[in-house]
DNA sequence: TTGCTTTCCCGAAACGTTTTGGTGTCACGA
DNA sequence: TCGTGACACCAAAACGTTTCGGGAAAGCAA
């Protein structure tokens, strides 16, 4: 009749299911979320229909039905990174486990981008929102997109109070002293940095340990050796350049962020320095394929998986009403010693 | 009253927006899909009460009315390859051109993932899905989970005949005819190919153009000489491994894949040869940071941003029921001369 | 005045689920 | 025989939209 003719080639819904066993469509969906009463030979005819007509429930009708969709969104600042890339599958891999799917977005480090990716996100209607915020993106705006959704925090944290359910990162402070310290334990003290950008809590962080690895060595850093970069390759590449050509060439570089890493390590390449003979390079963030680099970098290394399990379980934590770990969550890093680093030229260290 | 202490921390819907300027809700809507007769007047005041009440329509509700939820999928089979982030964000970039917004799946090359990610997809009722299928995903098995949902494919495509309304890729076959008649007119002779999983298409192709380039030099490639991987580094590094290390060493190794090369690229530096001097390496796709590399890779540079676009163009007009352009569209590669090939050395060529 | 457009708005149905509050049947004990 | 549970199922409402068929009011021509 008409109404068959018009779903030709549609969607089958749970009323076919239902008159293809004649019975009724709370049955099945009694069945299909197996609760209630339904007989063990109901169920298998059910079972039967709904392999032999391809059923599929229909998450959006589900969705509305229940004002919960099951789904968390994570949405990260640069997929290309492959920091971000372990930080969304760990999330994916707990979310999996407590039967959530996510809803991956890449903002490509524009508050734009984040913000279209944030409300599509809001009207899909997930129930909650794991962010690692763009640089540009300034504190207090994710509330006014994302309405009382929860968010949690990962890697970086914004600086305004906003509010969100959690965070969790790495202890930021003690990752750069330590770095710092290692430099500094090779004899080196014109130590040059190059930070992320000021408006994160997590580029702060790092600026402050290592400022406080500096004044444990009783050296106060040239601010001409300070740079504020933007967490790509081209940025590290620019200011790796400055701090080379400069009157003040630095022993040592620090980049606190692994693509801005890899832009220095460029500059080194093309200014022709030797690494680690004249300049050494220590990066953050490991790669998979960071030991085919000569020399291969040392770098702190950020445990990106565990990042994205823990947050994921602090937000569904919080979503499911259960109470969770403690927040901010401040997992350890570890420095992986390579070739990038070694004592500085005799002649350099006055 | 009850119903609105019940929605406490909901979220706020049309019906609310339709109370606040008192107006009915079918006018709101009106309002919104800025269509029909609407005063100005009311308008005005309809956008004011929703940007006070920070109304933001559901998703769910809309595509459930309008059966079509301006959405597609993207599955590709390993985020951390490069390659597939570019696809990605060709695909995304087009897309929001086109008012769709985009979903992304990550396989890691698992059937298993894979098909829960189409299905979860189709669950949500994408109204297409962009498919690189994982390696071991063979052909027809992705329509019992999609049902009619069209399909394109991208980059690699299933030999077996799955029904799917488009596909883009590049020509794989003159690609690799290409790389292989360099390696050739550097006075190559012993020329491996370490390539991906003969189930795919792609690697089918460029197996074929290797050959056709071995032939019109008039040489038959020698067996032992190729090599089957699995488009990962372990599985680079291995084949590699064998390759040099065995008693037919190659004097030059075309790897088919990004991620084999790399592999490839370790063993050589593991086992200690020079190269470009005693191995020549000739990969495909290029990486951001492959300069960074020593020696930087000559490579097969594939058009990948392109790929995602094309293909989300042809997968968006099909769902339109526009007509497109021919199917299937082979974009053209590029061979990027750096410095991972040379002539071999004199005593290497009998 | 009447009749006819045009303009602006509304009520109700529908999309595909889940859940609530039933109803009918059967077995069983009194 | 009746009452009472236990069991198996069902009808209808609700979730938040869009769209369809009106319909009131106003303007205008006759």
């Amino acid at each position: 009749m008409r109404l068959k003719a018009k779903r030709a080639n549609q969607h089958v819904t749970i009323r076919e299911v239902a008159q293809a066993v004649g019975a009724s469509v709370s049955t099945i969906s009694a069945a299909l979320n197996n609760s209630d009463y339904v007989s063990a030979k109901m169920r298998s005819r059910i079972e039967g229909a709904i392999r032999q007509l391809r059923y599929r429930p229909n998450d959006l009708a589900r969705g509305l039905r229940l004002q919960k969709t099951h789904s968390i969104a994570i949405v990260v600042p640069d997929l290309s990174n492959n920091f971000y890339i372990e930080v969304v599958r760990g999330a994916k891999d707990y979310s999996a486990s407590a039967n959530y799917t996510v809803l991956i977005g890449d903002s490509r480090e524009s508050w734009e981008e984040e913000r279209n990716y944030l409300d599509s996100f809001h009207r899909r209607r997930v129930d909650g929102v794991l962010r690692i915020p763009a640089i540009d993106a300034l504190g207090g705006k994710a509330s006014a997109v994302l309405g009382n959704l929860p968010v949690v925090y990962a890697d970086r944290h914004p600086l305004a109070r906003d509010s969100y359910v959690g965070r969790v990162g790495v202890d930021n402070h003690k990752a750069a002293d330590t770095a710092t310290r290692y430099l500094l334990s090779l004899g080196h003290r014109k130590i040059a940095i190059i930070t992320g950008d000021a408006s994160t809590g997590t580029s702060v962080d790092r600026l402050h340990g290592f400022f406080s690895a500096m004044r444990s060595a009783k050296i106060r850093p040239d601010r001409s050796l300070i740079h504020t970069g933007h967490n790509d390759m081209e940025s590290g590449h620019f200011h790796a350049m400055q701090l080379l050509t400069g009157g003040q060439r630095p022993t040592a570089i620090f980049c606190t962020n692994n693509l801005m890493a890899l832009g220095a390590l460029a500059a080194v390449q093309e200014v022709g320095l030797a690494c680690p003979e004249e300049i050494s390079l220590l990066g953050f963030d490991d790669f998979y394929w960071a030991t085919l680099l000569r020399p291969r970098l040392t770098v702190v290394r950020q445990p990106a998986r565990e990042v994205g399990m823990i947050a994921a379980r602090m937000l569904i934590d919080h979503i499911e009403g259960r109470p969770s770990i403690a927040t901010p969550a401040l997992l350890p890093t570890k420095l992986i010693v390579r070739d990038s680093c070694s004592p500085p030229k005799k002649a350099q260290v006055r």
